[in-house]
DNA sequence: AGCAGAGTGTGATGGCGGTCACGAATCTAA
DNA sequence: TTAGATTCGTGACCGCCATCACACTCTGCT
């Protein structure tokens, strides 16, 4: 069956291919079938927004497929980018727990398969069973982690160069091919957003991939990224 | 009975007059008794450290009198003042359930009574009372929205002014004298420790404050601040 | 093909604030 | 009281980067 955006919607939760270690997917059966009563599977289109920070929590949102641009954003206009949530990651979490307005936008940046969750039927889920209970709190935990990240990469660097290269490290430590000295990257954001993400201007990104192509750390061929020279990034990254 | 610090020890949490609303501690009697089985109290002078950024998470501390400092620091030597804690919060509880090391290091401000609960204990309570477990998930989605708030105020914001003013009407507000036009503040940091919070300079910081003394926003007699004009610090606060 | 419209490259300019350097003031300990 | 250590106040300098302005390149679209 074929969604509306052209991706295959599943059915059931507990027959899904995708499940693997996605961290909310592994319940036991008797928890999955639970959570399968009170979810609701819906396809989105790219750039559709999920819910918008400052809004009264609705529910939780569990990413299947697809990533979803996480950002807040400033009277002045001005947006930070969060995160970029990959599929297995829920959404919205610490809203629903705590009744507080989300916290955050979140957008899609290409067609998604979500999972909804509507917060009373997700309070009553997480009540009625400790092991999903703890699941939300290590869930919790990890988005505290990152949220850390960000306050360490935003409060503690000083070049933007500083910051552009830990973002590019952790993108290629993501992508996994540390047996290669070469790592590619698709990059899926403008410069203007990664500029949101590392809190500079699009200008200023713009200038520093520039330089980084002069120096031959980096080389870009369309959308793809190369990472030629890791150790130099590493360098950029670590001190001054 | 007096501890060595001058701080009068509290036996019980089941007892404790200090209870009030303090997020942890209003557990139904059952499960406080649980707590009070695993906890054991210790009072810390100032300066204490209860752990350091990157530890293995050795388990969680609840703050019963006195406030604490979390920082996160950088290779550089840079750091940032993440949170004042005070009494009735956890600490730790992010990475005593996520089993990965503290996200900062905390250090007592002044003499302390801290009640300290190992990971495994605490684990196993946790898993064993799904009310608690609920409590711990709306206790991290709490400190979730604290370091969201974090990212917005470093990653929004461009002069320091800002920030600061941000922090003054924040601390003005905690202090609820909102009833008189003018608040006082009893700043318990340095300059130093300011410009950690907001991420500057301690020069910068000094010189804020003198600018605003003439400009008559604020006034101080030694370590207590004034607060004359509300109004003008959020016009400062907001934009621009 | 050809035209939006978004995204990218690059120069010029100016200001905020980091850093250094030192002296004044306040606190702490014998 | 005096010495020493923190903390605070302030000037001088200068580099990073935000901002403005505009040209160029690449999409998709009809």
């Amino acid at each position: 069956m074929l969604s509306p955006y052209g991706i295959e919607i599943v059915e059931s939760c507990l027959t899904c291919k995708l499940r693997a270690d996605r961290v909310f997917c592994d319940l036991p059966p008797s928890s999955l079938q639970s959570f399968q009563n009170i979810k609701y599977t819906t396809a989105y289109p790219e750039g559709a927004v999920l819910f918008v920070e400052g809004q009264e929590p609705r529910g939780i949102f569990v990413v299947c497929k697809g990533s979803v641009k996480l950002s807040i954003s400033a009277a002045n206009g001005k947006t930070v980018i969060v995160k970029i949530v990959e599929p297995g990651e829920v959404l919205g979490l610490s809203a629903t727990v705590s009744g507080r307005p989300y916290e955050a936008t979140a957008e899609t940046i290409d067609p998604c398969l979500v999972n909804f969750v509507k917060r009373e039927d997700f309070l009553r889920f997480l009540k009625e069973d400790v092991q999903v209970c703890f699941k939300v709190a290590e869930q919790l935990s990890e988005k505290y982690h990152n949220a850390c990240n960000e306050v360490r990469s935003l409060g503690l660097s000083h070049s933007a160069a500083e910051k552009l290269a830990r973002l590019l490290l952790e993108w290629s430590s993501k992508n996994g091919d540390s047996t290669k000295p070469e790592v590619r990257l698709k990059l899926k954001l403008t410069h203007e957003e990664i500029a949101q993400m590392i809190g500079t201007s699009r200008e200023t990104v713009t200038r520093l991939f520039a330089d980084m192509k002069k120096r031959q750390i980096v080389q870009s061929k369309g959308s793809t990224l190369v990472i030629r020279n890791a150790a130099a990034l590493r360098g950029m990254a670590s001190q001054n």
